[in-house]
DNA sequence: CTGTTAGCGCCTTCAT
DNA sequence: ATGAAGGCGCTAACAG
């Protein structure tokens, strides 16, 4: 009953030509029901599933590949120094695969080396990639946007500058000037704001939010109150030292993401400033860090897993319709220890 | 002189076929060179080579996969709540990977789940996996191993319990002596533990290692100095709050991981205990997070992404040579503020 | 040391 | 709505 002589069941997987006899169909058929195709007999399409189940059946990926001249993969290009973020945004890029049957590789970049173009351009084809999702500040590297338009390999971004393409991001401004009007709801006349590096969106964003946050709480933008940092702790520190050398400081302090922020407090501390008595800090992002520190920080949640699974969705629209849309998620404030009224 | 017509260039891939023809060889022989076999004439592999680069030939991954039935694909398998020691440890699986021309796929995973090893056995069918790396928790799981081993699946792991397999680790039970043994050297007697959670190699190791250093600074081992934990922020607070209520309270803390370690410094601000001028409190790991923190953290580097890439390696081995052994990578000290003389 | 033959498992094109 | 024939690009097994 059995097709092995059964003396030394060697137990190859079985193929789709072995689900179309079981189902008593031709393999081309067999493969019309895997692939969602149409013109296919329900009770043909139920025999086939059947024995699909029956035979434990999965279809051979380097076949089907190669067959069908298509990777089924995706890569995640990114060149962050927040692993927390990475890994975020990776585990979302991954649901999504999962949920379409696309593998997924990470590709850690250095997206400031003269080579970064060519070098993805050699990835995508050693790997016959299907597609890419970039991440900041890979998302905005113009020269790689272009030459991927014109060589035609869809790609989806996370959080992009650019509101034309597919992609996922959140409104940062709106977060930040909600922030800001927070801070200022809190009694604070004179609010700083350490910002990110010149060249990264998420700055200008934060920034710009910032800007309005002053201007509908009623108060006066002042450039002294600016400190540029990099989105690490150090900056975050050295803008603090700044701030407070001031001869009439800010009462509060709204860093550009959350490691700034931990440096406000940590100068703080270290200069015998009490966080949130007699200076009030918050930072945006949400990191694990930003409640692994004492006081515990005030910030605005980005939603970076839902931001890698929806971009990626887009990805997968834009590869099979063609085009995808940029998707805003939404974003919310935490309010911890950190921010206190003025006195 | 070329091939194609010229009038519309499709700018297919370059085929085997192609490099051999330019070689004036057979496909096989060009395989031969593209896959380092031995027996191939030094001028005949350099004309290959040459063909191989005039036409910028990339061989294509699935229609190797296919004929040498092998996917040149491994995953790593993870159930860990820091995503800096996943990002890590993924980064150092992925040098090994690229350097061996293998791919990657990640994987995290619920160990605790009743259908974990199954679902592991349906990853490895699906996406005909070469083998599989191997992190903690995961790493300990018996009946996962054992269903690898009785299938054949080549695993390597990232600080097994077990000393039998192929992998790398280090040596945690030394380096909780020694900073054991650096905080008796500050005149400290009285010294505390945070351990890890109980099914978790990682805290077996490192409680052996602070009773090995208080042995070997002649304090008397005394379990009211103890406190579980979990690893996690939140039970280093717990534990310190218990040790903080001892008639008799240790003057220095050595937590099991530096998360639990803010969470001790946590609680001692919210107590209004200075540290390190009352208490003395270490870590380990060496996250970024200890220095993000205030003071910054007293520390043991621990080597993650070194212990992916090597256990990558021993993977390797295994899969080409039958088998692969377990690394031991060295760690450091990482001497920071948060510890001091007792005064 | 090198070439020939025959698939790997699936999908595409075309027929019916 | 279903099937037959052919090929995707590469390598394994065997010759020579």
């Amino acid at each position: 009953m059995s097709k092995g002589t059964a003396a030394t069941e060697q137990r190859r997987p079985p193929r789709l030509e072995d689900v179309a006899r079981l189902a008593g169909v031709s393999p081309k058929t067999a493969s019309r029901v895997l692939n969602k195709e149409a013109y296919v007999q329900e009770d043909t399409r139920e025999r086939v599933l059947r024995a699909v189940k029956d035979l434990d059946y999965r279809p051979n990926p380097s076949a089907r590949s190669l067959a069908a001249n298509r990777s089924f993969l995706v890569a995640m290009l990114y060149d962050n120094a927040s692993p927390n973020y990475t890994m975020q945004v990776q585990n979302g890029v991954l649901q999504a695969c999962d949920a379409n049957h696309y593998g997924m590789v990470m590709r850690p970049m250095d997206s400031t080396s003269a080579q970064f173009v060519e070098r993805v351009e050699a990835l995508i084809s050693e790997r016959r990639l299907d597609g890419l999702v970039l991440t900041p500040p890979i998302a905005d590297h113009l020269p790689l946007l272009k030459r991927l338009d014109r060589a035609k390999v869809p790609y989806a971004c996370v959080s992009p500058r650019s509101r034309k393409g597919a992609g996922a991001d959140m409104d940062e401004v709106a977060a930040s000037c909600e922030m800001v009007t927070y801070l200022a709801s809190l009694g604070h006349r004179r609010i700083g704001h350490i910002m990110g590096p010149a060249d990264h969106g998420a700055a200008d964003w934060r920034l710009e939010g910032y800007k309005l946050g002053l201007k509908a709480a009623g108060l006066k933008f002042n450039a002294s109150l600016l400190a540029r940092g990099t989105f690490l702790f150090d900056s975050g520190v050295a803008g603090a030292v700044k701030l407070f050398k001031l001869t009439d400081p800010p009462t509060a302090i709204f860093a550009a993401n959350d490691d700034m922020a931990a440096g406000v407090i940590w100068a703080a501390n270290k200069a015998g400033i009490d966080v949130p008595g007699e200076l009030s800090v918050s930072g945006f992002d949400d990191t694990p860090l930003s409640r692994q520190i004492w006081p515990p920080l005030t910030t605005i949640h980005q939603p970076c897993q839902d931001l890698g699974r929806i971009a990626c969705m887009q990805l997968f629209a834009r590869i099979r319709e063609g085009r995808g849309a940029l998707i805003r998620a939404p974003y919310s404030m935490c309010i911890r220890e950190s921010t206190a009224p003025l006195p």
